[in-house]
DNA sequence: CCAGACGTTGTT
DNA sequence: GTCTGG
DNA sequence: CCAGACGTTGTT
DNA sequence: GTCTGG
């Protein structure tokens, strides 16, 4: 994930009442799985926090964090179930980026949409250290992701954040993640820099030549 | 009905 | 607690 | 997700 | 191949 631009981010903030202290953020341009970012959910109204990526599984035999939540799954899965009915999040981030595999090599990209912040559909939970964590809903890969990937993450219209937290409604919220494939998306090419979290730098996001 | 297990995604 | 297998 | 490592005992 | 770290 990507998440270096606080005020495209303050900016989607301001429309829900939120506010996230400048002191309190770190430009992340490479943000990995298990690393801290800040997500929505509602808790005594809408709340902002910090938030792991990746669930912790509750069986201790399974190891592998839960960063992503198949949205067709997630209803019935016991991993998630819980999170889907009562504990959805929002992860405001500037872009995000997929890997096309070509034999051995992993090719990024950068996507980012039409406005400065996409806002991801998440779920998260409380793992036993009560720390928050989360995850991002997937769903199958829109016209413009099928060129590097069949899966992409759940966009939400930012009008439909509110409801996707505060709704219960099954039916009403798989509207809100069919709506994800229809949001305009735009992929750049970006040089394999990214492809190691160690580095964290505007040069991850930067284009390179296809 | 009871017993017994109880892991997800993405990729190949 | 809840789902699957028998 | 991708990159990169991937070893044990006994002794100091 | 598989696990860990970021």
């Amino acid at each position: 994930m990507n998440v270096h631009d606080h005020e495209g981010v303050q900016a989607f903030l301001d429309d829900l009442g939120l506010s996230l202290d400048p002191a309190r953020f770190t430009p992340r341009y490479n943000l990995a799985p298990s690393d801290p970012v800040h997500a929505l959910f509602a808790g005594e109204g809408l709340e902002i926090a910090e938030m792991r990526w990746g669930l912790t599984p509750r069986n201790p035999k399974q190891r592998n964090l839960l960063i992503n939540a198949r949205a067709e799954t997630a209803w019935r899965l016991p991993s998630f179930r819980e999170s889907m009915r009562r504990r959805r999040a929002v992860v405001p981030v500037n872009g995000f980026y997929e890997w096309r595999r070509e034999g051995d090599e992993r090719l990024p990209f950068y996507i980012t949409g039409r406005q400065p912040v996409l806002a991801l559909a998440g779920l998260f939970d409380v793992d036993a250290q009560g720390e928050m964590r989360c995850c991002v809903l997937t769903t199958a890969a829109n016209a413009e992701m099928q060129c590097i990937h069949d899966r992409m993450p759940v966009c939400l219209p930012h009008d439909r954040v509110r409801e996707w937290l505060s709704d219960g409604d099954p039916a009403a919220l798989g509207k809100l993640i069919a709506g994800a494939r229809d949001q305009a998306l735009h992929l750049t090419r970006v040089s394999k820099f990214v492809n190691s979290s160690r580095n964290d730098g505007p040069e991850c996001m930067l284009p390179v030549a296809a």
